[in-house]
DNA sequence: AGCCGCGCTTGCGCTGGATCAATGCACGGC
DNA sequence: GCCGTGCATTGATCCAGCGCAAGCGCGGCT
C-alpha cells in the first residue's frame, strides 16, 4: 500500500494503518462495537495500535488452534466461525457480523476458524497491544465481559436448538435470530440477507444441506417465507415464531 | 438462623454467615475457584459479604429468567443447569461442580435454572455487593473473564457434540469430559461418579433416556466401561477416546 | 416380610432426517 | 454462444435413534 508522507499526524496514522477514512472517530461500527465504551482520547490511543484488514470471499482470518496473535473488530461483511472434528465433520459455531468482536476470550489459541463469507473488512489489534490497553482500562474489560456473557447466552440458545428442536424449528429459529441480529445493527427489515450458503446453515443447525434446502422450500411453498436470491423475505412472522416455539 | 452474639469479630462473622469452619482462608475450593486470585486481605473482605447456603437433593438454587439477585461459588455437591422450551422440552446446559462459579456473566437475569443433584453447599454473594468488589478489583474481573472464556469453549465443544456426533460418540465424549473435570479438581480416577440421572444425561446430550441407557449398557457389555452404582468405571480408555473421536 | 414407587433397562415397531443420486440453474471464462 | 464449475433442488431409499410399553431391581415404608 503506497503512502504519501504528509505532515499531519492524523493523516500519517491513517496511511500507516492502511485506512482510507478518518479513523476510529467516524468508524461505521463504532457505536455497536466494544469501542463504544471508549472516550475520544482513548479511541485515538487504540487507533494507533490498529490495522485495517480486508478479506476476500473464502479467505480465512485465522485458523482453529493457531496461536492467537491478534483480536479483531468486524467492520463490514460476514465471517463464518467453525470447528472441525478430526474426520472432517464441521460445526459452524456462529456467524460474525459488523460490530462483533473476534477473540474476546483472550485465550492463547483461537478456538475456532474464521473465514470470510464474502468481501469483509476488519480492524486488527495485536494481542499484546490489546492486552496492555485492557490492563489500563477496566471499563473496556467490563465491556468485553458483557459481550462474553451475551455470547454465552447465544451459545446456550444454540445448544437448546441443536439438542431439542426439530429440523423445521431449527430453520425457523435461525431465520428469526438472524433477523434480530440485523435489527440490532440497525438494518431492521423483513428481508433477511443470507450471506452464507446452504451447507453453512446446515453445519450451523446440525442438519444436512438437503434438509435445509427442503425445509426452506417447504416454508416458501407454505407462504411463510419468500426465497429471494441471496436471502429470504419473512412473510408470515407470527407463523415462523409459532414454528420456532421460542 | 439463630446467632449467638460472641465478642470475637471473626467468630461473629462466621456465625452471622452460618459457617461452621474458619472461613475463606481454609475453604475447600479456594484454590480452584475464582477466589484463588485474591490476596488474604481481599479474601476477608469478600468473606464479609458471603453466606453459605446448603441445598438438598432436587432443591433449586435459582430459576431461569429470575432477576439475578446473587452469584455463587459451588463448594460441594453438583448442580444441574437447565433451560426449558415452552412446551417442556429441556436442555441441560451443563453440570456445576465444586469450584465452579454460577452467574459469571453478571447479567440482569439468570440464563438457566440451577438445581442440586444431591446435597450441595454454595457460597452466596449478593449481586450488588459482588459488583462493587469487582469494580474495585480488576484482577477479579480478569479471572471471571478467563472463566467465561473457558465456559465459552466448553459450550462450543458441546455444540459440536450436539450437532455433529452420533449417540455413541456423545456418551463416550461425555464420560471422558466428566473425568477430565474431576481430574482438574483433584479427584483424578478411572471411576467416574455420575451424580446425575439418565434423564439428565439424555437432556445434556440431546438424546432420549432410552438411548443413553442402551449405549451405556452396550459399552458395558463390550467391556469399554463397567457400570457401577452411582457411576462408571472407565475400563478401556483408549477405546473410549477412539469412539469419542476428539 | 411384603408392598410401593421410582429409576433404569430392554424389546419392538416407527419415523424424521440422513444418504445416495440425478437434475437444475446461474455465473464467469474463453 | 458454449462449456465448466459450484451451488441448490428434488426424488427415492435407508437407518439411527425415538416412542411406547413392559419388565426389573432396589430402597423406603408400613
Amino acid at each position: 500500500m503506497l503512502v504519501d508522507t504528509g505532515s499531519c499526524e492524523r493523516i500519517l496514522h491513517a496511511c500507516h494503518h492502511g485506512r482510507s477514512e478518518n479513523g476510529c472517530a467516524d468508524c461505521k461500527v463504532r457505536l455497536i462495537s466494544v469501542c463504544s465504551v471508549l472516550e475520544l482520547t482513548e479511541l485515538e490511543e487504540l487507533e494507533a495500535l490498529s490495522h485495517h484488514l480486508t478479506l476476500d470471499k473464502g479467505q480465512t482470518l485465522f485458523g482453529q488452534d493457531e496461536p492467537a496473535g491478534a483480536v479483531f473488530n468486524v467492520i463490514e461483511g460476514a465471517l463464518r466461525l467453525t470447528r472441525l472434528l478430526p474426520d472432517g465433520r464441521r460445526q459452524v459455531m456462529g456467524f460474525a457480523l459488523p460490530g462483533d468482536f473476534l477473540g474476546l476470550a483472550l485465550q492463547e489459541r483461537y478456538a475456532v476458524s474464521a473465514e470470510a463469507l464474502g468481501p469483509a473488512r476488519t480492524c486488527r489489534f495485536g494481542r499484546e497491544d490489546f492486552a496492555a490497553v485492557i490492563e489500563a482500562k477496566p471499563h473496556l474489560l467490563r465491556s468485553l465481559h458483557e459481550r462474553a456473557g451475551y455470547e454465552l447466552n447465544l451459545a446456550q440458545e444454540q445448544m437448546l436448538l441443536l439438542g431439542r428442536r426439530t429440523a423445521e424449528e431449527k430453520v425457523a429459529a435461525f431465520l428469526l435470530s438472524l433477523r434480530d441480529r440485523y435489527a440490532r445493527t440497525g438494518r431492521a427489515s423483513i428481508t433477511v440477507e443470507l450471506p452464507m450458503g446452504r451447507q453453512d446453515m446446515a453445519d450451523h443447525l446440525g442438519l444436512t444441506i438437503e434438509t435445509v434446502s427442503r425445509i426452506l422450500n417447504r416454508l416458501d411453498r407454505a407462504h411463510a417465507v419468500l426465497l429471494v436470491p441471496g436471502g429470504v423475505r419473512l412473510i408470515d412472522l407470527p407463523r415462523l415464531e409459532r414454528i420456532a416455539a421460542s
